[in-house]
DNA sequence: GCTATTTCTTAAGCTATCTTATTTTTTGCC
DNA sequence: GGCAAAAAATAAGATAGCTTAAGAAATAGC
């Protein structure tokens, strides 16, 4: 797949990319800025199911792969730049090269890698183990990102992140 | 990949088929039986991250694409039939077909596929709700497994999973 | 630079879920 | 088929994490 060919795009802070309902015909992949991707509850809570800074890959894999519509939100956070993979419902694949697959898989297991952990740790620890976890897996993210996202990121209120915060610093 | 060539093997109910520490050096496809994989905390509390019966794979993926030690263990809940996929670190990859990368693919974005579900089902959903869509998701599983198992896989105490289900014969 | 808006902190009361303990039921296995 | 062991139900008290609210601090955007 040459790269050169491949779209980019500039998004805005703000800017939806991703909207459940819509079938996701692309992979982004950050060349530039932060994404976050993202799902609604019942409630109306933002969940936040991955970041995706600078060197990472985003999509939502199951419309991706499937053609089904996407059930996520992927929004950028910061002004992003990205560039634009075609997607690739299973047929497709055989119209890729053998290296082109491989390079794929390469992309895709970075982020099945993240997400097991993901689900590991939020099985097995607690919000606190799970922030420190958080601080030690992206310090850069940790700088960057408002206390809000983090909290959906490792799943507790802003309030209750900020009680872990005051608690961690009086040790 | 020639299926008749692949190795098979039986475990007994509560063999351990892979244990922390261990390099995963296959991947097992079920033929018959039910198989789970789960860390265990630090208060030594086991937290199901996967079922894989009949037709399903496991593997922990990152130690099976990365040659890294396992954090993860692997057991037979039932007597139970496996095919063994060999490893496919990275570099391996290519000393596969075309087809066979693909093939492989298709068994790991299923798992994907799955994961991500989950992932989100446990950051967005209440217990009651994930109880619910467990059983509407594996009908045939929620027969077969115990209570105990079913509480450690949607996250919640065994105790707590009994409560819910009487209130739910309530309605 | 200023202002409106968003974010963060703090605190108090609340609820979902856990822990521990006991009893009853089911299951594995000889 | 019977018995030991494991699993499930029930209950009561404990706690992690949530909700609401209100003031302080930071930030975006003009």
């Amino acid at each position: 797949m040459n790269l050169e060919k491949l779209e980019t795009k500039t998004y805005n802070r703000s800017a939806i990319i991703l909207r459940p309902g819509v079938i996701c015909r692309f992979g982004f992949y950050v060349i530039k800025g932060c994404l976050k991707s993202y799902v609604i509850d019942n409630s109306g809570k933002e969940h936040i199911l991955q970041f995706t800074p600078e060197g990472w890959f985003v999509s939502d894999i199951e419309s991706f792969m499937t053609g089904k519509p996407s059930l996520t939100y992927i929004e950028a956070i910061e002004k992003t730049e990205v560039r634009l993979f075609p997607n690739l419902i299973s047929e497709n694949q055989e119209l890729l090269s053998k290296e082109e697959v491989i390079e794929q898989n390469h992309k895709l297991i970075r982020n099945i890698l993240a997400t097991n952990k993901r689900l590991a740790s939020i099985l097995a620890s607690t919000a606190e183990e799970r922030y420190l976890e958080f601080l030690k897996t992206y310090p850069s993210l940790f700088q960057r990102l408002p206390l809000k996202l983090i909290a959906s990121y490792i799943g507790v209120t802003p309030e209750y992140l900020s009680d872990i915060r005051r608690r961690l610093m009086k040790k």
